[in-house]
DNA sequence: TTTTGAGTTGTTCGA
DNA sequence: GTCGAACAACTCAAA
């Protein structure tokens, strides 16, 4: 059984296919192409939730490093394995990664044999009548929920583990000091979504949007490494507005996931092409000043320093970050989906690559291109006592209700407090220029 | 084939 | 302070 990001012993397809053609090796390959991009927080809480799957297996998770190719196919000769079984990758890497391993293991009379994937719903298994992808959330998400998805696997019982194979131990996967990761693994993970369900569903509608409370479900990393299958927590979901919400809001990672699969070179090009004529500016002062949280625009500057010190941030502030970056720095938003992967535990690449490119307006978006946020109108109604921007902005801590939103507006911080920048750009003329420079591009 | 209705998440202005 | 209109026009999906 080779672990890629289905990181569960529990509701895995694969698994139960694998345990039921005999004993059963637990594979995860250290691939460089995926490790090194990864960055520090994603590689160390993959590292934990590996660790949590080898005890889960009674120590009989092997790790192997390097190209999948190689290292697949010579633990199957290793072991004379019948098959290799694994979940179905559907991203630009993962299914050329798999073309070359199902080779290899051809060539040595193995079986490659996929059994379920990711989603509740894989890529590609809806299409619109004419048998076109959709480009459009709204009827994608009908006939998602029309084509539905299976009722979750039970747990298998027990499974004969593979023995005596000698592996490898992963190394520096600390996160960085003074990062905080959520707990890795699947039951951390079944854990999150047993809190959720029972303390903040009720009033996802209301508080989804408050990154200053906990009112969003916090499983994304687990979804993203398979620690938790999204069809496990879609059992557990009725038909009231919240949970039609929040099943809404699983349809979108499904969602993106199909736009990939149908456009695979969507992960790092404006999905319209009209929009990669879109005319960016090249500023690295500003960009470290937006990456690093220090562009006087507290909402802004807090997210970026939770991204930082979490692996995490609150989906409405990726929004507003992600707009004062295209729109009020006019920066390429290939530059923020980089920094977004680099840093996010969650960091899912279609996800990440359209939700980005829904902000920057070059994506399956329809909207209107004057869509721009105000970070102080955004903060103001999101984040209305500003606990949240205080949290992170230990600077404004003086600054009481929302009015630290706008700190420029406060006539004097008392002494001894670290100074705060000033705005690095005005919004209201930035908002001009980003609203010009798209028109421009309308007009052709 | 043509037509029609609709599209996650917004902001600003003026009455 | 509140509310509706304007921002302009396009593509998608389905009837």
């Amino acid at each position: 059984m080779w672990f890629r990001r289905d990181l569960r012993l529990g509701d895995n397809p694969a698994l139960l296919a694998a345990a039921r053609a005999g004993a059963v090796l637990p594979l995860f390959v250290g691939d460089e192409a995926l490790w090194a991009p990864s960055g520090a927080n994603r590689r160390a809480w993959l590292a934990g939730c590996l660790a949590e799957l080898d005890e889960a297996t009674g120590g009989h998770l092997l790790l192997r490093r390097g190209a999948p190719a190689q290292v697949v196919a010579a633990v199957a000769r290793e072991i004379s394995a019948g098959a290799v079984y694994a979940a179905a990758d559907f991203g630009p890497y993962g299914r050329s990664r798999d073309e070359a391993v199902g080779a290899a293991l051809a060539e040595a009379s193995v079986d490659f044999v996929r059994v379920g994937s990711p989603y509740a719903v894989a890529p590609g298994a809806v299409t619109k009548p004419d048998g076109d992808p959709y480009r459009v959330f709204t009827p994608y998400f009908r006939a998602w929920r029309a084509h539905g998805w299976e009722t979750p696997r039970p747990s298998p019982r027990a499974i004969r583990w593979a023995e005596g194979v000698a592996g490898e131990r992963l190394g520096g996967v600390e996160p960085p000091a003074g990062v905080a990761l959520p707990p890795p693994g699947e039951r951390a993970g079944l854990r999150r979504w047993a809190a959720f369900r029972d303390e903040a569903l009720a009033g996802y509608v209301e508080r989804r949007d408050r990154p200053d409370l906990h009112g969003t479900s916090r499983l994304s990393p687990y979804l993203k490494f398979g620690c938790v299958h999204p069809r496990t927590v879609l059992a557990g979901l009725g038909d009231t507005p919240a949970e039609e919400r929040w099943r809404a809001e699983l349809c979108w990672r499904e969602f993106y996931a199909d736009v990939l699969w149908h456009h695979p070179a969507s992960a790092r090009r404006s999905l319209q092409p009209v929009m990669a004529a879109m005319r960016v500016d090249r500023d690295e002062e500003r960009f470290a000043a937006w990456a690093e949280g220090r562009t006087g625009y507290p909402v802004v500057d807090a997210g970026m320093r939770q991204l930082r010190a979490e692996g995490w941030m609150h989906n409405r502030v990726r929004m507003i970050v992600a707009s004062f970056l295209v729109k009020d720095l006019h920066l390429d938003w290939t530059l923020g989906a980089r920094h977004f992967m680099a840093h996010l535990v969650d960091g899912d690449l279609s996800s990440n690559s359209h939700g980005w490119q829904w902000v920057a307006g070059t994506g399956t978006d329809a909207a209107p291109y004057f869509r721009v946020f105000n970070p102080v109108t955004q903060g103001r109604r999101f984040d209305p006592d500003g606990t949240y921007v205080r949290r992170w902005v230990p600077e404004l801590a003086a600054i009481a209700g929302a009015d630290v939103h706008e700190p420029w507006t406060i006539p004097a911080l008392p002494l001894g407090v670290e100074p705060y920048p000033a705005p690095i750009v005005d919004h209201v003329r930035e908002r001009d220029e980003a609203l010009s420079r798209y028109r421009a591009l309308r007009g052709g």
